[in-house]
DNA sequence: TATAATAATGACCGGTTAGTCATTTGTCAA
DNA sequence: TTGACAAATGACTAACCGGTCATTATTATA
């Protein structure tokens, strides 16, 4: 394991268990059996060290999210989209938690701001979810429906993020589908409205798009750190095609799946997924 | 305004907009004009502030929510119960940006029991009202019922604690009666079982009553700090009534009536209205 | 083996914190 | 005016933090 994943996985366990104000980077390191220059030679600061275990979750639930919310068929869609949320969360509960207990925190710029766009991403993705599954029919109630959607997650998350006990997700995510599909049929009286929306969105800063330059960025280090593979391969014909477009756009399509399952490259099939849409 | 009073109110001002670990003793007397000495004349330490700031709030709601599940008539029962709680939060929405930011952190250990224990509160007004409104037709699905408005509760302070945004409570509160109406009408597959509860509750540590001791030490130090008035000599009056009965139930009640609307009043009246029942 | 380059160390720095306590200030009755 | 008591002060302590950097250890190379 290299030192940086060493570091992220030890740090992750202290954040979930005491918080990341509480845990002193001396604590990390001494866990990790290294010197507290060493934990300075991979991480410029404590806080990049946070932002850095938030992307690396957060792109990979986010671009999982996408992926299924485009892909499944209707009829499996909602009980896909909460099964995957809380498969995850299971799986990685010391995230969840991490994610639980600082995400109303204020005392990092960055770190708002990096919540606030996962945050969109995931809004974006339940809108067009609503829109697939029900269309016209909840224009009133859609944002509205969003914002239950996104509280139902919250709530049951609480579950197994401060608890340990064994949980049957499969019912979890039945119950959900029920709860989720029960307000889309029925509901009348819509709190969350456009304009609502549009205020908040008012409070928040604009999360700039991310440009071409940047996703090649992205692509170079992952090409770097792999070793060779199908994946790796592709990603670098995805690079050339980024550089100067050659193939057809089923090439570009197939080369795209074949990273997608990667679990470290979930994040960037889903940034070239976007450009090349 | 008493100097204690001074403090509370500046520290919640501050930790509202700052959070209780970002903000330090120091600054709270800078604010306040007095010297870092004066605040430990008041306050033990600061974690004591916190949870005084806790028990005077949460007190003045979990009685006010006890009382309307009680005393409100079912038709209006629902509407009363989300309406008032959002007035609360959007009145004291200091209290409540604290509430939200310090609930999930790990570092108080008597903080974490304190919340549990209002939450517990809560939670019983709550399963108490579903019985009332629904009874025997929501027996498989009161639990979870009851989790989703909780839910549903949080997900929607969120809004006026992180966003200055002017709200429609009475649309809110109606937004939420028909919500949760929905849910009990029509849901078939709950997630919370009674079994889950239970499992849940081991794994929090048991609260222990309210002695009859600690109810007339409340008692005492109330009549202390109150004026002359008719909630003071009710008061006087219960506590007699609490050493020796020898009231009928009709003068308890009456005098329970008396002190209930009293601000400082609203805990001890709730402990009161427990122990003579 | 000798030398250069790289990796790792941990003592140290400046800064902040909660909490203490010897000292000063204010009050009020005699 | 005086003296006794209470209220208030803020310099001080001890501990901890994130971050730095001169020094040392390790590895690669010639």
């Amino acid at each position: 394991m290299s030192k940086k994943q060493l570091i992220m996985d030890t740090a992750l366990e202290l954040f979930a268990k005491q918080g990341f104000e509480a845990t002193s980077v001396q604590e990390i390191t001494s866990h990790c059996g290294i010197s507290k220059g060493a934990f300075y030679l991979v991480f410029k600061s404590k806080d990049e060290l946070i932002l850095a275990l938030i992307d690396h979750f957060m792109r990979q639930i986010t671009s999982d999210i996408d992926h299924i919310v485009r892909n499944t068929k209707e009829e499996e869609l909602l009980y896909q989209f909460f099964y995957t949320i809380y498969k995850y969360f299971y799986k990685h509960s010391d995230f969840a938690k991490v994610l639980f207990k600082e995400q109303s925190q204020t005392f990092n710029k960055a770190l708002i701001l990096k919540m606030q766009y996962y945050d969109k991403l995931l809004t974006n993705s339940i809108l067009s979810m609503i829109d697939r599954l029900f269309g016209e029919a909840v224009k009133e109630i859609k944002y509205d429906l969003m914002y239950c959607v996104k509280g139902l997650i919250n709530t049951y998350a609480q579950l197994f993020v401060f608890f340990v006990i064994p949980l049957d997700l499969n019912v979890l995510a039945q119950s959900l589908v029920e709860k989720t599909s029960l307000l889309a049929k029925h509901m009348t009286v819509p709190f969350i409205s456009e304009d609502l929306v549009d205020l908040i969105r008012l409070c928040q800063p604009l999360n700039e798009e991310v440009t071409k330059e940047q996703i090649i960025t992205v692509v170079d280090s992952k090409i770097a750190e792999m070793e060779e593979s199908l994946e790796k391969e592709s990603l670098v014909l995805l690079k050339e095609e980024l550089l100067e477009p050659k193939f057809p756009p089923a090439v570009v399509v197939g080369l795209l799946e074949n990273i997608r399952k990667h679990p470290h490259c979930k994040w960037v099939a889903y940034l070239l997924r976007r450009y090349f849409d």
